[in-house]
RNA sequence: GGAGAGGUGGCCGAGUGGUUGAAGGCAGCCGCCUGCUAAGCGGUUGUGGGGGUCACACCUCACCCAGGGUUCGAAUCCCUGCCUCUCCGCCA
């Protein structure tokens, strides 16, 4: 969330930043008629607190000396009863404050390209090069199925549409992955490992702002309120939610691997075959927390640990800049690493690096202070993919298929396989 | 699931319902002192909001797990929830 006093006496820099979303301003307008009735009621409240802190303490001091007090007590509850009053209206103001508040995005950077939608991401750079084939590459679900790795059928008879049973060299493939993609980020770029709960409460959801907005995306459990996580990014973030960290332990570098689901409610006929769009995907996560003046450096340095993922398994890939039209509500500046898809002839998303600035920290109460200095402020969070296990298989299964139908394993992923190549048993 | 105990400042730890934002200790910071170090002495140190100032100063409200309640007045009393710990049972 941004800023109450930011949003109060910059107006027209949030006005700007949501015209550049593409968002009416309507949600402003009614945030800030709210907030003004707050603090005119809030002045009023406080200015009748203190007069009753002097009476009660007059009326305590008269009690010690064994005086009479009859006067001072009847006009002590007449201000109290208008005190309780007044600060329940009060405490409605603030509540619907808040809500108005959780509902207005983040202000994009700067550097962020201005467009309407995705056509107007902006390409940054691209790595590697289309691979060639002198045959017609097949999709990955075929490919998958084929070779008895993949089997959506009967994941559709155990769980429905949007599942899928990974098996044999298949389920090991899965496992390669995150073994491969831990081990890079823990062992070359630093990051801490972490294995979190993968079923959070309603306060991390709204820490990291999948809620309240973006309810219909998440799946719920029912009988304690629970929400099962859609990123790694919710629980690994909210690690340090209302804590005050020290100066000096920033940055802090976390991966995380875990499984991750969403309802993928309104994308009905969207990528309705293979691994591209499940409701159940593992991916492993990058999550920093880092010092205000140093997140637009760590933003690159965070993307370039997700290509170098990409870079190893030799994968053809681009970098987007999303435009302001399409970066996520979060988010002041994203970049999504996009893989070459060679059967539908198109790059698809395999990762999304954002940084979200101190939207998010502010809204989970993660600051940090500076030994000696006084007062606290809010750190910067950024995460991105690192990389989605779902679709790095199968840009593998496009990317390495060979004509006899079997798939070539990367390099850097033999050794956690044991194989070079998984064909038709 | 059953039975208990407990949640106070960066940490430890006091706190008869009325100058307690909170004793004391530790740690931190600033001085002083002592060949150096250690010790010692004095002072100082929470967070958030509102007002105020060029900026300080300063004024004020709130905060002793969270949310309600009792009261003129709550860290202190009552209720609910959350969390932690111990014992029993169950369990991967």
């Amino acid at each position: 969330m941004l800023d109450i006093r930011f949003v109060r006496e910059h107006t027209d820099k949030v006005i700007e930043a949501l015209g550049k979303r593409n968002e009416s301003t309507a949600i402003l307008d009614k945030f800030l008629e709210i907030e003004n009735r707050r603090r005119d009621v809030l002045k009023e409240v406080e200015d009748q607190r203190q007069t009753r802190n002097r009476v009660t303490k007059e009326i305590g001091t008269l009690k010690k000396e064994g005086k009479d007090a009859a006067s001072l007590l009847s006009r002590a509850k007449e201000i109290s009863d208008r005190i309780t009053e007044k600060e329940s209206s009060l405490r409605a103001l603030e509540e619907n404050a808040l809500q108005e508040l959780l509902l207005i995005p983040n202000v994009p950077d700067e550097s962020v390209p201005v467009g309407k939608d995705e056509n107007e991401n902006v390409e940054i750079r691209t790595w590697g090069a289309r691979p060639e084939f002198s045959f017609e590459p097949l999709n990955h679900w075929d490919i998958g199925e084929e070779l008895d790795i993949l089997d959506f059928e009967r994941a559709g008879k155990i769980a429905g549409a949007r599942f899928v049973i990974n098996k044999g060299a298949g389920a090991k493939l899965e496992r390669a992955l995150m073994n491969f993609m831990l081990n890079l980020h823990t062992k070359e770029h630093g990051y801490t490992e972490i294995f979190p709960p993968v079923l959070v409460n309603k306060e991390a959801m709204t820490g990291t702002g999948q809620l309240p907005k973006f309810e219909e995306d998440l799946f719920k459990e029912n009988s304690k309120g629970f929400y099962l996580i859609p990123t790694a990014e919710v629980p690994v973030t909210n690690i340090h939610r209302q804590e005050i960290l020290n100066e000096d332990d920033l940055p802090i570098y976390y991966t995380a691997h875990t499984p991750c689901f969403r309802r993928e409610a309104g994308s009905h006929g969207k990528d309705t075959r293979g691994l591209i769009r499940q409701h159940q995907f593992n991916k492993v996560e990058l999550v920093k927390f880092v010092k205000p003046e140093e997140s637009c450096n760590e933003l690159e340095a965070l993307t370039r640990n997700a290509e170098e993922v990409l870079m190893r398994l030799g994968l053809h890939y681009r970098v987007v800049s999303l435009c302001t039209g399409d970066i996520g509500f979060s988010a002041a500046k994203t970049y999504d690493l996009e893989v070459w898809f060679p059967a539908q002839q198109k790059f698809r998303e395999i990762s999304s690096c954002s940084n979200f600035t101190d939207f998010q920290a502010r809204r989970a109460g993660i600051r940090f202070k500076s030994p000696g200095k006084k007062g606290t402020r809010f750190v910067h969070t950024l995460n991105g993919s690192g990389l989605a296990v779902g679709r790095t298989f199968a840009a593998i299964l496009e990317n390495y298929q060979q004509e006899d139908g079997s798939v070539i394993i990367p390099e850097a992923l033999q050794h956690f396989m044991g194989t070079e190549k998984i064909s038709k048993s």
